[in-house]
DNA sequence: CGCGCTTTTGACTCTATTCAACTAGAGTGG
DNA sequence: CCACTCTAGTTGAATAGAGTCAAAAGCGCG
């Protein structure tokens, strides 16, 4: 078990590790923003740099529980999260919701509006967050002056549809406890990407939430979480998890 | 029951519709392509077509059981199904097929290359089909230079992407019948756009085909379709299928 | 500090899987 | 042309895994 200590351990080296660059403000431009890689590709012509930041980057706040946007609106921006988490929703005509995907901090949100001009997820914070709004008109433009911007653009919607494509083999084709084993160790090694610890995180979601994404209940996913940690797998102290038996959970 | 005549009238009736132009031969361009709205944009100036056409498509033809391209290739091109069927295959690392998508003639195919250069899925023929073959960067160099053309390309991508959602959906959340409802539903909506009945189609995949993109098993798929039968919602003959009430398959 | 929501755990149910046997149909060769 | 084989599909019976319902415990929020 964790102990309340070791919880709190984790949280203060989380703090000591945000992404959120203490001076950016909410107006700031995206030069502190985790979506650099996007707003402002390499091989660029630096003089470009200010004018591309004015044009495309500008930041918003959402609180917990609010959302950045709704299944049904108008489609006008893409996005990068800052800092924070957010999860996309879909909702089925009966009413059922299912949850179709998780953003963490630097990772780009909106792509479902673009087929449509509607969009077709909503996107809810999972906690108090910070977005980098990209208005899709002005990124369209820039993608036909700067090659390589296209091209980024281009490899960002590809790479969306691959994690879509992963996911459906998770939710066609593994057990539940499969689901939940792959979907710890996505976290993870997403977590890793953007410099966390591998090891340990703060999962926003919900057990409803992730069984949701994973097509299981949340009782099936509580269970498992359970079994895993009398297995020496891993250790969960409600929202918090540490992954012990790295090997042991992709063994599954 | 359908009896053996029945059949053979819902042939007759098909290949009387068949969207591949008699007079199109195998290295014909892309004019008599059910790719036309993708290839040739509207809006563009016709002075521009013959180039355009000349650069984007050749054609391909590729008899039934073989791949169009395999997982792990290198990716080079884009694809329209101009007439025939395939499906896409991702393996697990534990040799676990699934797949992901079905595409009839006048969708297109092989995004799952972009994101990495390297292609994600394995797209593999149902039947012998005739496939357009359109360079990627060439399409790129075109998307920059029509500012249309790169629009529609986004909007084929995030096509893609809400189809793949709604996928996952399907995966996360419905029972058994449900999906193989969904699955008639889609592939009747997908015949008729394409200007075939909605009603009646000869649909290629087996029934382990169906069972694994649907995420249950061939017995189940099996069973589903005896039983949507007994109810008087369908008829079907092997893989010839005819929808009989599409209300009863809608309200499950 | 306590109320309400999330999480955990248990007992029972039920859906879909597994294993198996049988049938139908497509393709092959005498 | 028909018999033979091989694969695909259907159906049944038994089983397992996840769902449902319910109750208790824990936490976080106001």
């Amino acid at each position: 078990m964790l102990s309340p200590a070791a919880v709190s351990d984790i949280v203060v080296r989380r703090i000591g590790r945000t992404p959120t660059a203490p001076a950016v403000s909410a107006s700031a431009r995206c030069s502190g923003c985790a979506m650099r890689h996007l707003c402002v590709p390499q091989g660029m012509a630096s003089d470009d740099m200010p004018k591309l930041e004015a044009v495309i980057c500008s930041a918003r706040r959402v609180r917990r529980g609010e959302s950045l946007y709704r299944s049904g609106e108008r489609f006008d921006n893409l996005y990068a999260v800052r800092s924070g988490s957010l999860k996309t929703t879909i909702v089925h005509r009966d009413g059922r919701e299912q949850i179709t995907g998780l953003r963490l901090a630097g990772e780009a949100l909106g792509l479902d509006g673009i087929a449509t001009d509607v969009h077709a997820f909503s996107a809810v914070a999972l906690e108090d967050s910070s977005i980098c709004i990209i208005p899709y008109d002005a990124l369209k433009t820039l993608c036909r002056e700067v090659g390589t911007m296209q091209d980024r653009m281009n490899r960002l919607m590809g790479d969306q549809f691959n994690r879509e494509a992963s996911q459906m083999m998770v939710l066609g084709s593994l057990s539940a406890e499969e689901r939940v084993a792959a979907f710890l160790l996505d976290v993870s090694d997403r977590n890793a990407q953007r410099g966390y610890s591998h090891a340990e995180f703060h999962l926003r979601m919900s057990r409803e939430d992730m069984g949701s994404y994973l097509g299981i209940t949340l009782e099936t996913v509580s269970r498992i979480l359970s079994r895993f940690q009398k297995r020496g797998l891993i250790e969960t102290q409600g929202k918090f998890i540490r992954i012990d038996d790295l090997e042991g959970l992709r063994a599954l």
